[in-house]
DNA sequence: GACATAAAATACCATATGGTAACAAATGAG
DNA sequence: CTCATTTGTTACCATATGGTATTTTATGTC
């Protein structure tokens, strides 16, 4: 993943780095909402000229689609994390309930999610990786379901797919609600419920 | 809620029909995203100027405040009229099922919902406006389901006005989905799962 | 020192936005 | 007919956007 760019022998020595860059614009993302963060915004807030910013990432859709990159590796990989250890159905929703009401990175909302959500409004790169990620998502869930189907803790009449994407869509509900403000026990206790039809007979 | 404006006795006679100009903003907002319609957007497709529509909206947020009211009126007044005329809790419950899901004017998703979903780009009135019809919403689910609590149908452990904010979620998350184009079979077994909390032991 | 090279910043472009000043046209009152 | 009144339209404003042509600055090479 290390793109070991080869520093040239001559010319001006880069004073901006490429990587802080990007902290700045996904921070800035994921705080505030891809739609209302500008690249001016962005250049000013990073202490770069705007020049700068596109011969690094070419266009707003390169900087977003990188961006949305870190993101995955930085944050969203955790919750791969989770489904992927997963030991046992209760135990696992539960940790994902406590990720997606609890875990202060989330307080402010979820990239991923903002940029789903306002997806008709990014560049080309940036909204296929979305779906991308989407999909990635989906399969995580899905597999995870399918092993706590097999062994044995599952309701009648749902198929793997359907709860899947039921289980993500409750998951960006709940982690959307915090960044709009709502009350984090509230939020809690709506996941709690709308997963427990994973868990009730 | 009919304003009945005394019409001058004098001066140039109006051309401009404020109500079609309301209908065209309101199915722009509604078919499209509140934030990506414009004022000169909107006076283009009315086919009116643009100091017509600022003398009669006073701005963009004095228009969109009026859309969202004249849309309240026409079809959001749909679903308090199932909730009012409720007659038990399955069957109310899929009355809200099918609305959600089914009714064509929902095909491009809820004109009150995408203003709620971008409500910090709006202007203050329309923000108003908005919560406003927010609590409205909510009182009318919690009657409801208070209602369906007192005849007797309701699961132990959990209050009226959880289920109610969860109940308005999750029908606003159906109708924001079939605004960006899933699989309507999907939708409705999610919805329909996600209800079904309300009806089982 | 002279020169190529690469990166920086300034200053600009076309376009779009919400909003308005200034003016034209259509009516009733005198 | 004249004039006030009301509406409508043209042309404009300041601001912001994504994006770039141009120039300046800092380096290694010769």
């Amino acid at each position: 993943m290390s793109d070991d760019i080869p520093r040239p022998l001559r010319g001006r020595p880069r004073t901006m780095d490429p990587g802080r860059v990007l902290d700045v614009a996904m921070t800035a993302y994921w705080h505030s909402d891809p739609a209302d963060v500008s690249v001016n915004a962005i250049c000013q807030m990073a202490g770069i000229s705007k020049p700068s910013l596109y011969r690094e990432f070419g266009s707003e859709d390169g900087l977003s689609r990188a961006a949305l990159d870190r993101y995955a590796d930085q944050v969203l990989s955790e919750m791969f994390v989770i489904l992927h250890g997963a030991t046992g159905l209760r135990q696992t929703l539960d940790a994902l309930i406590d990720f997606a009401c609890d875990d202060p990175r989330m307080e402010t909302g979820c990239l991923f999610y903002k940029m789903r959500a306002g997806r008709h409004r990014l560049g080309p790169d940036t909204r296929a990786r979305v779906e991308e990620i989407d999909a990635a998502g989906q399969a995580a869930y899905a597999s995870f379901l399918q092993a706590a189907r097999d062994a044995g803790d599952w309701p009648a009449g749902l198929s793997v797919e359907a709860g899947a994407k039921y289980l993500g869509e409750q998951i960006a509900l709940a982690i959307t609600q915090r960044a709009s403000g709502e009350d984090p026990a509230r939020i809690r206790d709506m996941l709690t419920l709308a997963l427990s039809v994973f868990t009730r007979p």
